[in-house]
DNA sequence: TAGGCATTCTTATGAGAAAC
DNA sequence: GTTTCTCATAAGAATGCCTA
């Protein structure tokens, strides 16, 4: 992994404390088979009371990672900005590897002769790539809120639900979210919000919850006043909230595991997966013919000349 | 209805403190 | 006195809720 430096640095010594303890964060990750985000990494500081949990903290910490980055001490590949990234055309240049991709890409819908489709909200991007892992496994959809859902997103999401309502199906969302004021009331919108738009869905907060945080006991952060909703919230949980992140990755795969495992028809699944492997297995034989094919084309051309 | 503040994410710049 | 480092502020975009 890259450490590549562009400049001198001399880091005071408890900017190099912090920037080990980011290395070992993001090596931790690295071993699970996850990537991290800045807000990621600042969040794991904070459940592990490395660093305090406000504005200004987070903004040095960026500086240090950008500075650690550049000095060569953090792994160029260890922090990803998930928003911004190259648009443009795709190139082939083999047509039998392109037949070989849409060969391996070839995807039924396990779901298909299933009464349920479920789907999962996560509040924040920087746990997308752990939910992604946990979904994918399962064939499951998985959503990115971005704090509160915009209203075109939420709008499509409710069309969405309702096609899926009109053949049968019963939607189930679960959501997983920050226990603060803002975290707990983006779960009631989302249920709103998509009823309102017409959509027949079942809906669950499944993370985090007040028992979740009895159990894992992560560290609690100072309720926001300044947030508008913090009245409600600090009559039922007090002046404590706490963060979604704080929850280990392996945690959070296992619960969705068990979510899943909850509603899905396991024979309906693999019965499908089998058809799936099948119709794999006849692309690649069509496949395995197609070099065959481009000579036969070539010698037809030959004999007209 | 407008204003204030909340969520998500990252980078640029400048002031002040500390080290040499 | 100069250099280096830390910390604070601001910016950008889209959307939400609450209160006066």
């Amino acid at each position: 992994m890259p450490k590549i430096a562009y400049i001198e640095k001399r880091f005071k010594p408890d900017s190099l404390d912090l920037i080990e303890k980011v290395n070992s964060i993001v090596d931790d990750y690295e071993r699970q088979g996850y990537s991290l985000t800045l807000r990621q990494v600042y969040y794991q500081l904070v459940s592990r009371d490395v660093i305090p949990n406000n504005e200004r903290s987070y903004k040095n910490l960026g500086n240090l990672i950008n500075d650690g980055r550049l000095a060569g001490m953090i792994d160029w590949y260890s922090i990803e900005d998930r928003t911004r990234f190259l648009r443009g055309i795709v190139h082939d240049d083999d047509p039998e590897e392109l037949l070989r991709s849409a060969s391996s890409g070839f995807s039924l819908d396990k779901w298909e002769n299933m009464d349920t489709y479920v789907e999962f909200w996560v509040e924040k991007d920087a746990l997308v790539d752990i939910v992604g892992k946990a979904c994918h496994s399962w064939e499951v959809d998985y959503f990115s809120c971005r704090g509160y859902v915009s209203q075109s997103e939420m709008w499509s999401a409710a069309r969405r639900f309702i096609r899926r309502n009109n053949s049968g199906k019963n939607v189930v969302i679960f959501h997983l979210g920050d226990h603060d004021p803002s975290g707990i009331d983006m779960s009631r919108d989302i249920e709103d919000r998509l009823r309102l738009f017409g959509a027949d869905i079942t809906f669950e907060r499944i993370a985090l919850n007040y028992g979740q945080i009895e159990t894992y006991n992560p560290p609690p952060n100072p309720t926001k006043l300044s947030d508008s909703r913090s009245t409600d919230y600090v009559k039922k949980y007090g002046y404590e909230c706490w963060e979604l992140d704080a929850l280990e990755p392996s945690v959070l795969s296992e619960l969705i595991s068990n979510h899943v495992k909850n509603v899905i028809d396991l024979d309906a699944f693999n019965n499908i997966s089998e058809r799936e492997g099948e119709i794999r297995k006849q692309m690649d034989r069509f496949v395995d013919t197609y070099s065959d094919f481009v000579l036969n084309e070539e010698d037809t051309e030959e004999m007209k000349v």
